[in-house]
DNA sequence: GTCTATACGAAGATAGAC
DNA sequence: GTCTATCTTCGTATAGAC
């Protein structure tokens, strides 16, 4: 290859990817938009570091100088995307203890589940790259990838449990840890899409419904969490 | 080495295989014991095909022989895994429906989720190791691992739907179908552990008290899915 | 300081001898 | 049926250009 003519088409590339991003992009923010995309969808392991490379036209050593290894990189990926997702239940939280003491477990839930799912409003055009992302992350088995976001999740989570505990007054721990728990797995399964994304029969949604069935996804799941909390601790349901 | 003394210890290792599995031992059998225990162990993208045949005294390429692949080894042992967990759902909504042409809700949950959680009966002394082989496949994100086990799930998946539909008409199948995922989903996630393996604050669950408390996590499962799917119906929980 | 080119060992897959 | 040898691709590490 001519060292010139490949530069010249690097540069081009790269101007397309930042007309994409919609901002300045240096190597590294190319390989955090190409992660971000690629994480999302096929997953941590099964995306080459090679294929996040090559999409950011940089190569495999200057992920190591950034990031220090691919699990840096991922690290860097879930920081940026989980911020404002966290930064809105903190504040919805904090406007729920405002006007009451004692939020009411459908509020809650409601403040916690509802900033998950709009994730996509609060990254402009990039949203369902960003909350494919999320979603897939949440859904990961692996532990690397688990303590990785535990440790975002967790700038949040004790407000919510102690919160919770409140609004179920007389439950132990354990109790209220299960609540919360189920929440933040039902959340994540619904966004990750595991269930829809395999092969049996399923309705299908169109692209110009997709944001009034996100309401709708948004209403059922508050309605599910909130049901299964309260009848969790009535537990006259089944019995 | 020396073949004679390599073909003894194999020998050597391969009868107590066979004694650990109680019966007697293939390759291909002696494969499937070792990728049970190793998936279960580290995962499947973490287990590497070689440390499941050095476990069986065998090779790469006798995988390659009797599955065809990675993934044909653990669609193979998925099969054998679960095929009890479905007989045991079948085998309850035979019973149910023969008591009531329609099984409530409550009724079908616990059907569905028991023998999911009491898995660990069904396999006699290696049953802690299929449990936990099955709660992590149940947790991984992998597209293919989701796939090969919607397979095994879609054999019984729709009778579950058609008796959920019934217990709750007027519903469309969305909603009936939204009810059976997050049912499927609360239990995957509660029996991979994906939540409590993560080092946030927690209980520890010690040894003596684990037959007990799998019986209130069941229990909590069943009280919890119920009163979700219920209160999705009404819709007043949140509103 | 940033980044590129390239080498290294381990992984899954495969061909062909036996 | 089973196994040895070999292929490609992976994540990581290093040397040095700019």
């Amino acid at each position: 290859m001519i060292p010139l003519t490949a530069a010249k088409a690097k540069e081009a590339r790269v101007a397309e990817q930042e007309q994409a991003a919609g901002r300045g992009s240096s190597t590294r923010d190319r390989l955090i938009d190409s992660a971000v995309r690629l994480f999302g969808e096929k997953g941590f392991e099964a995306t080459s570091l090679r294929a996040v490379t090559d999409a950011a036209d940089s190569n495999v050593a200057a992920v190591n100088y950034h990031f220090g290894s691919k699990e840096g990189l991922l690290r860097a990926v879930i920081d940026g995307t989980m911020r404002a997702v966290n930064e809105e239940r903190r504040r919805r939280l904090d406007e729920l203890e405002a006007r009451s003491p004692v939020p009411s477990v459908a509020e809650l839930v409601r403040a916690f589940v509802e900033p998950g799912v709009a994730l996509t409003t609060g990254h402009g055009v990039n949203g369902s790259v960003v909350e494919r992302f999320i979603g897939r992350m949440m859904g990961e088995s692996d532990p690397r990838v688990r303590q990785i976001f535990a440790d975002q999740v967790d700038r949040v989570e004790g407000r919510y449990l102690a919160a919770m505990a409140r609004a179920l007054p007389g439950r132990d721990e354990g109790d209220v840890r299960f609540a919360y728990t189920s929440m933040l797995g039902l959340l994540s399964l619904h966004q990750s899409g595991v269930f829809t994304a395999v092969e049996w029969p399923r309705r299908q949604t169109s692209g110009a419904q997709r944001e009034g069935s996100e309401i709708i996804e948004s209403e059922r799941l508050v309605d599910f969490i909130t049901g299964g909390i309260l009848s969790l601790f009535s537990g006259e349901s089944s019995r």
